[in-house]
DNA sequence: ACAGGCATGTAAATAGTTACATGATTCG
DNA sequence: CGAATCATGTAACTATTTACATGCCTGT
């Protein structure tokens, strides 16, 4: 079976409950979204394929007019997610689109770098907020240890990028200082 | 003009001297490809659209019977590049496995999310040898102090990343000690 | 009554990768 | 001569986002 990672998202987050695909984009957007988003136009069509192939099954949980389906997994869903966890990771990519402006700033005045590095650090600040806002209800769950970790992996990371922008901010002052008074 | 960030790659890569969609698929590969990539099916079809739109101009280099077309930056294109380059950076993203089968990892066993974290790491280590290797090609040019500064982003983001792992596999393995002798 | 959130879905566009075809040149 | 690399390009596929359409339900 050929499935995208971001089907294994999907039959990753219905094996701890049985969700529907709105409270899937909602959970994605409240635990993976740094390291994997997912839109509803993947995740819609992404349930559907899983239904037909076995690996979840959907539930009817209507309440009144108001239609909804959650998706359940499945033995063989839960077995197919156990071996591509076993599988070592492949994809591993980054769009940093700070850092490509960054690249070619020789063209700018550095001041000007400075302010791409400055609006960099500000994004990355403000993420560390929000992720450090999640920290409490991931916290005390014996069983679980990786939710948390995982989310603490962003918190770090975002702090070691503000942080060196803030070095290289300083960096480029000190040599643009230099500079002047030769 | 609406153009794509892989587009402001490609006239960025022109802009320094001119390329070839050969030498800038090269060049890509030993700079931005960390933090963004570029294929030839990406590069071909948007020098023809750049070369269209006035931004960058196709220069005849052929050798004998061996066609090439090297592309310049035009003013117009520099503007554009430039243009760019001051207004503050949006895309960021990752797509990282690795952290998403860790995420799931209550599913298995911890000797199998330890596995997952030495794949991890192992991987990250590979990446700072490689990028360490070309350090010393872009040290010592005191016009251009960016190419060096995003190198080194890399190295330090790779080598936060591969000791990240080390400090999960630990605590992963010293909650597992703990468990057995309670 | 209406705003906002719940809920499902699709169409169209954009982005990007992979694999292939073609042929020249260089080096051992 | 053969392998590797130079060089250009495209077709097919996969992935992903965005915007839209539709309608229900809850609280003010």
């Amino acid at each position: 079976m050929e499935l995208s990672a971001t089907a294994y998202v999907i039959l990753g987050m219905v094996s701890r409950e049985p969700r529907s695909g709105y409270e899937i984009k909602a959970v994605v957007d409240q635990s993976t979204r740094f390291f994997w988003a997912a839109s509803y136009g993947q995740i819609y069509p992404e349930l559907k394929r899983l239904s037909e192939a076995g690996l979840v099954e959907g539930i009817d949980a209507s309440t009144g007019e108001r239609k909804r389906t959650r998706y359940a997994i499945t033995a063989d869903g839960e077995q197919e997610l156990k071996d591509w966890l076993r599988r070592p990771p492949e994809t591993t990519e980054m769009r940093e689109e700070g850092l490509l402006k960054l690249f070619f700033s020789s063209l700018l005045k550095p001041a000007e770098a400075i302010e791409t590095l400055r609006a960099m650090r500000r994004y990355r600040l403000e993420l560390v907020t929000r992720l450090r806002e999640m920290e409490p209800q991931k916290e005390g769950r014996p069983d679980d240890p990786y939710t948390l970790m995982v989310l603490r992996a962003g918190i770090e990371f975002n702090e070691w990028f503000a942080d060196w922008c803030e070095r290289m901010e300083t960096q480029l002052l000190e040599s643009s200082l230099e500079k002047r008074s030769s």
